[in-house]
DNA sequence: GCCCAGGGATGCG
DNA sequence: CGCATCCATGGG
């Protein structure tokens, strides 16, 4: 679905990419759109996107990371159809977000972005992610890189309450205390339950935080974070009152399994950006 | 002024 | 365990 060169990804297959809902679907906080342009930030490093009616083109220092960033080699028409060949009524949902996929991200930087997300907005998420990188982040060309873990440990809780992330700076110094890039690449290892476990136990980081940690940084796929978003969704569709979001969870990845963590996005999309 | 936003920590039973 | 309450911040 996609071709290389030195420093550009073009993607001819437009039926399962699209940048502009790959960036609404809330995965991902560190983006500017200028015009027809989509700049995309992850760590250090920056992705310039321009996609046409015909084609999409990505350009960057470095195709590997973002080719694995876009999560390129995977085929979603073929999730799509086994989805639809069990849940039929979920083509509305399924052909409306056609083009998303789920963005390998970076984990530190997802750590950080997850736990000022908790009782948040995404304008406000957005806004504290780009004055973190601003203003303890290294400036390249055009734009600012994620604070390394070293950086970060340098950082105090003033710092994070300047950047407007509230009751939560406490929590995110904490944080930042206890990782160590070791034990974040070592979580690599773990089973969505152990890795779960793991998270739940850094400050912050509660069950839904730990689900989209999980989701958006360690390729688990058998997960589905429940928010305020999904449980009007889980009222609406699935005609229930149930309140308990770690019910909810539990009810959903027991559905969709392996592509919970897929359909969790395109519900989640589907929310925000339909009518 | 109230309600809400991609909830988590804490305390209490 | 389940449950209630509090937590900061800004926009609608």
């Amino acid at each position: 679905m996609y071709t290389t060169t030195k420093n550009q990804i073009i993607i001819n297959d437009l039926s399962q990419f699209n940048i502009l809902q790959i960036l609404k679907s809330g995965q991902i906080f560190s983006y500017d759109i200028v015009g027809d342009k989509y700049y995309v930030y992850s760590a250090d490093k920056k992705a310039i996107v321009n996609q046409t009616q015909k084609m999409c083109v990505i350009q960057t220092d470095d195709v590997d990371y973002f080719v694995n960033f876009f999560d390129l080699n995977k085929d979603y028409n073929n999730d799509k159809m086994q989805i639809l060949e069990k849940y039929p009524n979920l083509k509305e949902i399924v052909e409306f977000g056609y083009g998303i996929r789920l963005l390998n991200q970076d984990k530190l930087e997802m750590f950080i972005t997850w736990v000022i997300s908790a009782n948040n907005n995404i304008p406000r998420i957005m806004k504290a992610v780009k004055y973190i990188r601003v203003n303890a982040g290294e400036k390249k060309q055009d734009y600012y890189t994620f604070p390394t873990l070293e950086k970060l440990k340098e950082l105090d809780e003033k710092f994070f309450i300047g950047a407007g992330c509230g009751y939560r700076s406490k929590q995110l110094k904490k944080l930042i205390d206890s990782l160590s890039m070791k034990t974040i690449e070592e979580y690599d290892k773990l089973n969505t339950f152990d890795l779960k476990k793991k998270l739940e136990s850094l400050s912050g980081i509660g069950s839904k935080v730990a689900d989209c940690i999980m989701l958006s940084a360690y390729k688990k796929a058998d997960v589905f974070p429940v928010d305020t978003w999904i449980e009007k969704m889980f009222h609406t569709y699935f005609n229930s009152k149930e309140n308990n979001r770690n019910k909810i969870r539990e009810e959903l990845v027991n559905t969709f399994k392996n592509y919970s963590s897929y359909v969790q996005q395109l519900f989640f999309y589907y929310m925000l950006n339909n009518k």
